[in-house]
DNA sequence: TGAAATGTTGGGGCG
DNA sequence: ACGCCCCAACATTTC
């Protein structure tokens, strides 16, 4: 009996239950297909960078078996059943929107051709967004009542698999090759990734038992500060599923109970909570949650947009943060925060703008984390950030880089201003090679909270 | 998962 | 000893 195993989103051997099943009774063809046909939004430059590196880790934990084609699913899906005798599909279930089109469409080629059987599973979310609704049957807008009432009441999520214990591979001959897909850009911007960050399923794994063995219990307060190692860094490899969340979730309850634990839970119930919503309201991918948002006046000043984009905004949390994110291809999430509320209050860019940048440079890209998390920031969103709740750059550099050591590290420029005025180098009587501040904060504040007191 | 403005309290200096 | 002022520290309200 031979399978075919679309691999998606979900890049490993441990707790996949795709791969798993497909296994049990069959001779596999494992594949994986870059679908440029039926996508509705290009991955970005990062993105493509952490997928490439995941399918090579993949292909060599497959026996270098994995096949890599490009182009429309259900053609290639067709063709190869039919030149395979291939008799049961296996793939994962869709939960975003340009997913599940491409998975219809695949279900419906599928169900025209006799003897085919078509098998998914969930390996992707801890809860299912059709599983949980408010009592009246619609969906939650809010994160505490969706977490704490519609996901830790229900059932707990599925137990974690193994890897498959025995692999038997369809004698298929691949002759295709990763580098056709054409996931590296031509500029080598992603090569400096290669000395800092390891993409591979074990890697994954080492990075969560080091943050369980050594970070965990430091959680709920130390995630906060942006030059410490306080949190997972886990986010890139959940994205393409190199570890999966089910794993993850499993691990911790295997933990001393603490806030600390339970904090780092509701973090993966962020993830559950922006797949949910956008799997119910998908209009807001591209939309405001709150409509009442389509009314306001966003700048569109491109020059304002690129020195954000470049970390030359004048405020040191800010660039730095910037400058992180284009050297690393990641952001410490408080100074996320700090930033897209800068770009979106501050600036009064509409958020999409920097939605669109975070895509494009973030190794962790997700569709949906991306999308809600702009949308909490700008206060657009579903249970959002309050549109009065402006981050103060200098007062959070303050607070959470006590000593400047996370501004340092990527605004050098700064080295020789006392740590007293790091935060506000403006006072700094010497000279400097770094910009003064590209706004008026104070004002800045008061014309954000002027315009959005309109569409109160 | 804020910040700033405003209000309250209480200790110390001082006439 | 007392009242008054100042102001830091904390609490509450407002944006």
């Amino acid at each position: 009996m031979n399978s075919l195993v679309l691999f998606k989103n979900n890049l490993r051997l441990d707790d996949n239950p795709v791969l798993f099943h497909a296994s049990e009774n069959s001779s596999i063809l494992p594949i994986y297909i870059y679908d440029n046909v039926n996508i509705e939004r290009d991955l970005g430059a990062a993105s493509k960078y952490w997928l490439h590196n995941s399918l090579r880790s993949l292909n060599k934990s497959l026996d270098n078996r994995l096949v890599f084609l490009k182009g429309d699913t259900s053609k290639i899906v067709c063709d190869l059943i039919k030149s395979n005798n291939i008799y049961k599909v296996y793939c994962e279930k869709p939960f975003h929107e340009n997913d599940i089109k491409i998975f219809n469409n695949l279900k419906n080629t599928l169900s025209k051709i006799n003897n085919v059987e078509f098998l998914f599973f969930n390996t992707t979310l801890l809860w299912e967004p059709t599983d949980i609704l408010k009592n009246d049957n619609t969906p939650y807008k809010v994160f505490t009542p969706f977490y704490r009432k519609g996901c830790l009441t229900k059932t707990e999520p599925r137990p974690p698999l193994n890897s498959p214990k025995n692999i038997e591979y369809l004698d298929y001959g691949n002759k295709t090759n990763l580098d056709d897909l054409d996931l590296i850009d031509k500029y080598n911007w992603s090569e400096k990734f290669n000395s800092l960050w390891s993409v591979s399923e074990s890697s994954a794994k080492n990075k969560l038992k080091d943050f369980l063995d050594n970070s965990i219990y430091n959680y709920k307060k130390g995630r906060d500060f942006p030059a410490s190692d306080f949190n997972s860094k886990l986010s890139p490899y959940i994205r393409f599923g190199l570890i999966s969340v089910n794993r993850i979730w499993y691990e911790l309850l295997n933990l001393k109970p603490s806030n600390d634990v339970d904090h780092f839970k509701s973090e993966l119930g962020w993830r559950e909570f922006s797949y949910y919503l956008l799997y119910h309201f998908s209009f807001m991918k591209n939309k405001n949650f709150q409509k009442k948002f389509d009314n306001f006046q966003w700048e569109f000043n491109d020059d304002m947009f690129d020195l954000w984009k470049k970390g030359k905004t004048g405020f040191p949390l800010v660039d730095a943060g910037m400058r992180e994110l284009w050297k690393t291809g990641y952001m410490h999430n408080r100074v996320r925060m700090v930033v897209a509320s800068f770009l979106v209050k501050n600036l009064s860019i509409d958020w999409k703008r920097g939605e669109d940048w975070f895509w494009d440079c973030l190794l962790d890209a997700d569709h949906a984390s991306n999308i809600a998390s702009w949308q909490w920031a700008a206060g657009t969103g579903a249970d959002a950030a309050p549109y009065f709740r402006i981050f103060n750059p200098i007062l959070q550099s303050k607070k959470f880089d006590v000593e400047g050591e996370y501004i340092l590290k990527y605004v050098p420029e700064l080295k020789k201003v006392p740590s007293t005025l790091l935060h506000e180098p403006w006072e700094y009587e010497g000279g400097l090679d770094y910009p003064k501040p590209m706004i008026d904060y104070r004002q800045s504040r008061e014309n954000a909270l002027l315009k959005y007191s309109f569409i109160k």
